[in-house]
DNA sequence: ATGTCACACCGTGTGTGA
């Protein structure tokens, strides 16, 4: 089972880099971030044609999220926002059961600056985040959370932590509350199960060629259930998206599972 | 160096968010 999260920052605009990867991949799920799409509008059918049903949850120019599922693939209880989320229409969280994995696609808030307003509405996503992971892993579960999740775990996630400093993304608050998701629901960061000392990113902002420059931060993140880990057979970045025509400012993030 | 990108809006540029 391979599973991908990736934010592509505008589906419309990337939708042929999507399909390119679709089928050099043929991943089994894809979670997608900032889709930035109206539902009216996901490009439903388009995918179809690649050999993907989706479920999206929309809001227009900003946000939005979605899971998409190879044709061959159950997709049932989809199930879009976050419960106990403050901002019920930025749709940062859908969720949907494929082949009897829970999966969730999430977007959490960037945060913007440390102390404003939209910081704790950050830090009140990724606690409802684990509130919900807890009730999903109580019910027997299994799990898999992914998408851009806007927190660099540890300093090997961030080009220079000393450039971070005062910022978000880097915070205690922040770095706390991933490490309490992953808790509440008895998960493992994919990428950092695999690869222990490595240190790779996920986003490069599209300024000041700071992806040519090795300036990026891991913020992209695969986290599943525990029993699940000793399957991993690999979790790995494909930078090769982050280049060419139109990327993304984020790399898709694969981990399979066997 | 706020140096890039994407989207909405009557717009050939500006504001907003990342």
């Amino acid at each position: 089972m391979k599973i991908v999260t990736w934010n592509v920052n505008s589906l419309a605009a990337r939708l042929p880099r999507v399909v390119e990867f679709l089928g050099l991949h043929d991943p089994d799920i894809v979670c997608l971030q900032e889709t930035k799409s109206e539902s009216a509008a996901f490009p439903s059918d388009e995918l179809a044609a690649a050999g993907y049903q989706s479920v999206e949850h929309s809001a227009g120019r900003w946000a939005g999220v979605a899971v998409l599922a190879r044709a061959d693939r159950s997709l049932v209880g989809t199930a879009g926002g976050l419960p106990g989320e403050l901002r019920t229409e930025e749709a940062r969280w859908v969720e949907a059961t494929v082949d009897g994995l829970r999966v969730a696609s999430a977007y959490v808030p960037n945060g913007r600056a440390l102390g404003s307003p939209t910081f704790d509405e950050k830090l009140a996503f990724l606690d409802a985040i684990a509130a919900r992971v807890e009730r999903v892993a109580a019910a027997g579960e299994q799990i898999v959370v992914t998408g851009d999740l806007n927190v660099t775990r540890d300093d090997r996630d961030v080009w220079d932590p000393a450039a971070f400093a005062g910022s978000t993304h880097v915070t205690p608050d922040e770095r706390t509350r991933l490490e309490a998701i992953l808790e509440a629901g008895d998960l493992v960061d994919a990428y950092r199960y695999v690869h222990p000392d490595d240190r790779q990113f996920t986003w490069w902002d599209y300024r000041q060629g700071h992806f040519h420059r090795g300036m990026g931060l891991r913020i992209d993140y695969v986290l599943l259930s525990r029993t699940l880990a000793p399957r991993l057979e690999r979790c790995g970045i494909e930078r090769d998206f982050r280049k060419g025509v139109k990327p993304s400012d984020h790399a898709p993030l694969v981990a399979v599972i066997g």
